[in-house]
DNA sequence: GTGATTAAGCTAATCTCATTAGCTATTATA
DNA sequence: TATAATAGCTAATGAGATTAGCTTAATCAC
């Protein structure tokens, strides 16, 4: 029954509390309220404090974004495989606004640890431009590219800052035409 | 001498000190001591404490961030056009890491606010891509998402979160020249 | 099995900020 | 010139994070 560590209920408990109230309403005295424990008690499992505790959140939201996106691609290839995996990081982004406010917050103070989070998301960007014929910069290229719209567009979203009635789900449609084109025009076209 | 009201002086020190120090960094008693006062009497200038300061320091960064890319633009067309907003907008923000971050921020909880504090920018866009044959529907998906990719692209180049050595520059441009290809195909493609 | 150790909690205390209250001097203004 | 607004100050309040030090219960070595 237990085979949850109370560090990863904490942990649990914080990522649907940001996802209710928002990440920077996460504060030790109601996580502790929510657990029914006072807050000094969590030193005990988090000895750095609210940092580490951030920090945490922010690596249970990339292994949780890895997971979603890898079961998305998973038997597909090429454009099929790159939608599947976009779409599913939207879908996350969505219905995680609070934890992926940490994944993205964290990033700004702590940029190694980061990187390395979202390590495992890069990867299987590569892996699903795999099945297209393209050079190492060119993936690398894309999948910056591809990274930077989803990161771009979905902290967009979340905030809802698109003051215009043209429905968003046609943008990231657009968006993603736009970007396969290019795949394309690369596999075809100059490097031919 | 005092054309400047202490209003505003106080933004752009609060400006100068995000960039230097990190937005997170701000404090009322580091910003009243950088200003030769106690932090109480900030409170004089802007009645809603910190909250009000930090918007005003977002309407700030927008404010100034249109006007650097306005003064890109001009005289300029087409793909130019969008070459050099795109490359004005990317320096401002490298320039500005920590109003940067104000500008972000403040997006998370005040959408409103925020939304008409960008507006001049998408507006400046808008008008860039008037020089294409677009449809209204079309301006306003490739606004989205040169949008998208200048926040998503930004946000990770300021923090370093790429560890790969292929220039983060070419992939600036590999990207540009997606989009203005997706740009052209639209003009002379389908929509044709 | 029993003493020592560790884990996980608690209360009380501290520190740092933001913010409020209330006072004062200076500057405009009627 | 009397008066009102401005901009500053000190002292006090309050929220949150964090630390110190105590207690109980489980675990572990022998």
């Amino acid at each position: 029954m237990k085979n949850r560590s109370k560090r990863e209920t904490i942990i649990e408990t914080a990522a649907a509390m940001a996802d209710e109230k928002g990440f920077a309403n996460i504060t030790m005295k109601e996580l502790a309220d929510e657990l029914g424990i006072k807050s000094p008690s969590l030193y005990k499992h988090f000895s750095g404090g609210l940092d580490e505790l951030n920090k945490e959140l922010m690596l249970y939201g990339w292994r949780s974004l890895d997971s979603e996106i890898t079961k998305a691609v998973i038997g597909k290839a090429k454009d099929d495989s790159v939608i599947a995996l976009c779409n599913a990081y939207r879908r996350f982004v969505s219905e995680h606004k609070g934890l992926y406010e940490a994944m993205q917050w964290y990033n700004m103070y702590l940029s190694d640890e980061h990187l390395q989070a979202s390590e495992g998301a890069v990867d299987i960007m590569f892996r699903a431009l795999s099945s297209y014929g393209l050079t190492e910069e060119q993936k690398v290229h894309t999948v910056r590219m591809i990274r930077a719209f989803l990161q771009g567009f979905s902290a967009i979203e979340v905030h809802a800052a698109y003051g215009n009635p043209v429905p968003l789900d046609d943008t990231f449609d657009f968006a993603l035409k736009t970007i396969l084109n290019g795949i394309a025009d690369m596999q075809g076209g100059a490097s031919r």
